[in-house]
DNA sequence: GTAAGTTTCAAACGATCGTTTATGGAGGAG
DNA sequence: CTCCTCCATAAACGATCGTTTGAAACTTAC
């Protein structure tokens, strides 16, 4: 095999085995197995089980974020003025195009955002922050003019809501689709589950603020 | 120290220690030493690691279980119709009464309450919804009748998009409350907070249907 | 073909983990 | 006092972890 190869097979047995169980339950000997490469590989190619870790989510959402930046920028040349419907549009889109049709990848990817919060890593919460944190804040900047009427400090609590709905949902996804057959009997499409959750989002950052409307 | 002391010194300081750290994150070394009592005592009093995660999510959850139920039985016997406020309302009101004004107590219950979803433990979920699957039940019962024209595969998505809502802020509560003075220069009062989130759950149970209202 | 640099490999290292064992003290019952 | 049960304690067990080592295998360049 050659020595490119290496260094992805170790990232993508990585990246599934990390959204399966999480970071400090899966030992870096499943991982090198898995991939069939030698143990003292991952300390070779990256040096240690943490930058393996940053190694995973770099692959992830370098991609995804300079399509998030194209789209923020295409939104902003329109006349109209930015709706929170788009926006957020921006975001599912993104993951759509970024990891096509192949579903297994994106909600791998969604569990280890959800695990990137919730699993005690700061230096993983420290790395993401550093290096995407404009992308972060223009994206914030647009949201703003999108829900008039809102203080600061509810435009806060409210994105960040509207953030753990995602996250919760996509961390758990592929356990709550396991539920949703058990009690509704349906499995639910993507495509279902993105909209609605869409259209959850959207509804509580407008009418957060007025709950008896 | 009493004899009985033992146990409870043991579940306080694993209840602290899992909701700072997680489970896997969290060794029972760190756990007894903290505690101040032998190692042994806990494989000794509790049988495994597994049975003490799950005696501290036990002694959690039965006063909260009860009280919930209880407020559900007050709800019933009222004349008027039930609202998706009001049920939202029975959630928060048993957190207050049964933790009372001690809200580290309470944030760490409920981060607790998010990684028993996110952390891979089975065993967990499984005992939980073993456990208290009958109050859930009833409680989806109730909520059914106040959210009409909402399909069952719908209800069963919103109510987990609404849990999911309200676990991530509670389990990032104390850093997401940091945060909030960074940006707004309000750290947000408990009263603000919950009754922004209950609003957003609200909004979006009710119209995450209608996108485009 | 030889030398230098890069990657793979088996083996071991020290540390930490959950769990078990053996010992002995404390206290109540007969 | 003796026996028995319950619990605390120190020590060790086997397993697994991330990481390091030193030599072999391979690639590249001259």
């Amino acid at each position: 095999m050659a020595q490119k190869e290496t260094v992805e097979r170790i990232l993508d047995a990585a990246e599934a085995l990390f959204s399966e169980r999480g970071f400090a339950e899966t030992s870096l000997r499943t991982i090198t197995s898995t991939a069939g490469v030698n143990l003292a590989a991952v300390n070779y190619h990256f040096g240690s089980k943490k930058a393996l870790i940053q190694a995973v989510f770099e692959r992830f959402l370098e991609p995804l974020v300079a399509d998030i930046e194209r789209r923020l920028s295409e939104l902003e040349q329109q006349p109209e003025a930015i709706n929170v419907e788009s926006l957020l549009k921006v975001l599912s889109s993104a993951i759509y195009e970024v990891h096509g049709r192949n579903t297994n990848r994106a909600t791998a990817f969604m569990r280890l955002l959800g695990l990137a919060y919730t699993q005690s890593q700061a230096h993983l919460r420290n790395y993401i922050a550093q290096r995407y944190g404009e992308t972060f804040q223009r994206y914030a900047g647009l949201l703003k003019p999108a829900l008039p009427g809102a203080t600061d400090q509810e435009l806060f609590w409210h994105t960040h809501f509207a953030l753990g709905t995602a996250i919760f949902t996509m961390s758990n996804f592929d356990a709550l689709r396991a539920m949703a057959v058990n009690d509704t009997g349906h499995r639910g499409s993507v495509d279902f589950i993105v909209s609605h959750l869409t259209g959850f989002m959207a509804a509580g950052l407008r009418n957060a603020s007025h709950p008896h409307r």
